[in-house]
DNA sequence: CAATTGGTTGATAATGATTTTCATTTTTAT
DNA sequence: ATAAAAATGAAAATCATTATCAACCAATTG
């Protein structure tokens, strides 16, 4: 699964312990590398540890997501979706959100290219606006292959 | 203000009213164009029509959505913020988000550039996905000046 | 012009996601 | 071990948003 020696000692320095909810949490975003909901990850934590409560799941995906080790996105369908970082296991990509069906399509297909784009723009709007930019978020809307 | 004739007929067309509450709401952001969320909007409107409700100012602003006159977003404060749709009153536009105080800070400084690049990725991954884009949000997330 | 129709509204209740509380349990440092 | 610090589960609380519903209002019809 997910390299666990690195994230322990990640959570260790910043004085945090890796407990077995918060492993059995980041399983779930290994065996299923989607665009999940606090509740989904819940559901699915549930099946193997019933013990573990959703509130542990809400805290552990914002300590993640403090962290860096967890992205927190919102794709407008009312709630807060959440994927591994991409150092973490998944290649950079960005995402198109169907607004009929709301299924969210990643792609990485230009990657290179918008990758270099963002960063020539991060380097101009960051000297521009004297704005440290840490992270960034694309997203296309519109319709799907299947609700056109 | 807003070009009301324009928007009357517009929400004629498509078979509503341009209500005084639905004025008032508009004009709040011709008066403030910012990234309002709901309950602003409401506190403002209030000051002028008190009579108008939170519930009112919901269903226009989901209204307005849905006729492509505002933009809705989610800045990752756990409230919508919407504005003016580009088409109406302001030019098109990013944003960058300052993850310690909030502040959103729109730059429209390398527009022309980045328009093109994101209309040809548009069209790249239409092709490739069989995906019809209709609108795109690019948010860069860091510290502002003051929060360095 | 009165009657009818259908969009609109305000107030309130309901919903649903997320957060907080708190007593208890687990882990770490002493 | 034992005290101190973190973490947890269950339940209550919060907060943004949505649905309900009776009252309104505007436009159309006869």
């Amino acid at each position: 699964m997910v390299g666990r020696p690195w994230l322990h000692g990640r959570l260790r320095n910043a004085g945090f312990r890796l407990t077995l909810p918060r492993q059995a949490i980041l399983n779930v975003f290994a065996r299923n590398p989607k665009h999940l909901s606090a509740e989904e990850i819940f559901l699915s934590v549930h099946r193997n540890y019933p013990g573990i409560g959703l509130a542990t799941v809400y805290r552990t995906l914002d300590l993640l997501t403090q962290m860096g080790l967890v992205f927190k996105f919102d794709f407008g369908d009312g709630r807060s979706r959440y994927e591994l970082a991409s150092e973490v296991i998944k290649e950079h990509h960005h995402h198109m959100v169907c607004t009929r069906c709301g299924q969210i399509i990643d792609y990485s297909d230009f990657m290179k290219k918008e990758i270099k784009f963002i960063k020539e723009l991060e380097v101009e709007l960051s000297k521009k606006h004297k704005f440290k930019i840490n992270s960034h978020q694309i997203h296309f809307y519109g319709s799907c292959n299947r609700c056109q």
